[in-house]
DNA sequence: ATGACGGTAGCATACCGA
């Protein structure tokens, strides 16, 4: 079972990129996130003719997250339970695959950096932190369901100086601190496993690079993408690697793939 | 810290992003 996780910056606007991709390396699974449209905007037509089926949370212009299938989807959950929230963030799916069910979570966690208008405004961060919050409680009781469960998308936290290609550039980040360290690492004391991190803890494994023309030839990347798994899971864990060449295309997102392979039986 | 860079709404420029 191969399953992908990737924030596309606008669906739209990357379509073609997208069913090439997908054609290419024919993902049972697809995660992703910032699709930045709504319901009657979505390419569902196109994506149905490559092979999958679509569940969405769009929203207009901003944020927005999805997930296709090659087997058929039912939602359990848009936007996280118990929590309101103005913003198309997390949808949660369930899906059969050879005879297995699984739970599926598309992630699109607070960036929590101030607008440039309000620089010194901390809301955005105390949001991204109740988000956080949230976010966990329900990972713990998707736990104890004893579910198939994998957690993915853009996570908008490096964890470890590792996946940051400028650690002090970073200091107290609200993507680079010990409030989002904290919690994050909650997941992974329950029991979450990082697919990436456990299978290669030497390479850096940035999934984005910013925009500007320098970033990603010179490899100043950030590791904030993300494939969890329930610990039901992680010994089914086969391989997980982030698709560099992606970004490397021509009008390519600022992120790029992640990729991870599970055993299906 | 700042701005370049890219996307969207909507038509000039503001907002978002990590």
């Amino acid at each position: 079972m191969k399953i992908a996780t990737l924030n596309i910056n606008s669906i739209n606007a990357r379509l073609p990129l997208l069913t090439t991709w997908l054609a290419q390396q024919q993902p049972d699974i697809v995660l992703l996130q910032e699709i930045k449209t709504e319901f009657n905007n979505f390419p569902f037509w196109d994506l149905q003719m490559a092979g999958y089926e679509a569940k969405i949370l769009g929203q207009k212009s901003y944020n927005g997250v999805a997930v296709l299938s090659r087997t058929s989807l039912s939602v359990n959950s848009e936007n996280l339970p118990n929590f309101i929230d103005e913003n198309a963030r997390y949808l949660e799916v369930e899906t059969t695959i050879k005879d297995i069910p699984y739970t599926f979570s598309s992630i699109y966690l607070p960036n929590g950096n101030p607008s440039k208008s309000a620089p010194l405004d901390n809301s955005r961060f105390e949001y991204k932190l109740k988000w956080m919050d949230a976010f966990v409680a329900h990972a713990e009781t998707l736990l104890k369901s004893g579910k198939n469960v994998i957690l993915a998308g853009d996570f908008n936290v490096m964890l470890t100086q590792k996946d940051v290609y400028n650690p002090e550039l970073f200091a107290n980040s609200p993507l680079y601190c010990s409030e989002v360290w904290k919690r994050l690492n909650k997941l992974i004391y329950l029991g979450y496993n990082d697919s990436f991190r456990s299978l290669h803890p030497l390479e850096n494994g940035y999934t984005y690079w910013d925009y500007g023309t320098t970033a990603f030839q010179n490899d100043l990347g950030l590791r904030i993408d993300y494939i969890f798994s329930s610990p039901n899971m992680t010994d089914k864990l086969i391989d997980c690697s982030v698709d560099k060449k992606f970004r490397a295309l021509e009008k390519s997102s600022d992120h790029t793939v992640l990729i991870a392979n599970f055993k299906d039986e």
